[in-house]
DNA sequence: GAAAATACGGAGCGACGACTCCGTTTGTCA
DNA sequence: TGACAAACGGAGTCGTCGCTCCGTATTTTC
């Protein structure tokens, strides 16, 4: 997994502006968007996204793995604040972003695959690790009930928001709330 | 909304062939199953496929409700119980449903749809009143608390099923249990 | 049982998407 | 700055998919 001489200066640049330009183009128009579709947002060719990214699949998996780390990063900045409004927090985060963005939920639940499908894949372990970090510490404060593991959680967190994607901003709040009561300790 | 004249008897028997087709092609490879495997698995030609349904979407439209219908009858069938295991049952009944047939979750938010996308789409419709039903009695009987609606029990269903599609038989339970604790009236 | 109506089958059309190939351009390094 | 390697662009290939068309087969009707 070595990785070669670096890039020329000009393909770093071209490489970083396909992400993006994926990104955008899978958000708004899910991940069956076309890769010119993707490689016009992105002002080259085709023929370069391709050298980049030399199966559609590989450009996902990137992407994927960027939003995963976004993800992360939030997981961080919210780490300063209590445990349990924390992982609250972060659990409404996650799914607000697959409301807006149609192919997010895709991000995760391809990314749990990890467990249960194909390869290992870096971005399913990113992502249990973050959940799990945020979980054990709600856990221990008393915020979240001890008998659910990583696993349920990433569950319910791929559900809610894949049923996010498609419903009103407040049915989706009020849904929610429901799972964070189910999730809460047994009083 | 007519229905012309009686369809002649082999057009009869290959219209029923085609559905059952469609919905185990549908189930084992997903929405985007191509036609002719449909019309291979029926025994019947691509041209009487269309004949039947001229545009793809009219064959999905068609499984949808027959689906519908089936959890519909299984809302029936449950009925006879109290009102409180009869909605924890239909639940979980359709849940696990969806976690053994792919597409079987695309039934319910294409049917979804219906309040925030595009025609009314008679399967939502169905779909809904089917839930409302069981949601208002279990309410009544106190099995459910009663500040959600048929929007919010439709949005989790939805997710709870999209979430089964790829875990483990254990974890969906256990992520079923929490939702159903969250569903439970405020003790 | 023959004519008319209806339905069937599947080759073929047009569109589209992933991916390749190669002549041209750009960056790098001495 | 010149020469070589690295990267680019996008027309073109191949495969697939939805859908049409029409000669043939099956029902129905009288």
């Amino acid at each position: 997994m070595g990785e070669g001489r670096p890039l020329r200066a000009d393909a770093q640049r071209n490489r970083a502006k396909i992400l993006d330009a994926a990104e955008s183009v899978f958000a708004a128009q899910g991940l069956s968007a076309s890769t010119e579709d993707v490689a016009k947002e992105a002002g080259v060719g085709i023929g370069t996204v391709f050298r980049h990214f030399p199966v559609k699949e590989s450009l996902i998996e990137a992407v994927f793995l960027a939003r995963v780390r976004k993800l992360a990063d939030k997981a961080a900045a919210l780490s300063e604040a209590q445990a349990g409004p924390a992982f609250y927090g972060f659990f409404t985060y996650a799914v607000e972003q697959a409301a807006t963005q149609s192919a997010y939920a895709d991000v995760l639940s391809e990314a749990a695959v990890a467990g249960g499908g194909e390869e290992p894949s870096v971005v399913g372990a990113e992502l249990a690790a973050t959940v799990e970090t945020l979980l054990v510490r709600a856990q221990q404060a008393g915020a979240v009930r001890t008998d659910i593991g990583p696993a349920e959680l990433i569950a319910l967190l791929i559900g809610a928001s894949r049923a996010a994607e498609r419903v009103s901003p407040d049915v989706r709040l009020r849904a929610l709330d429901i799972v964070f009561d189910g999730l809460r300790p047994v009083r």
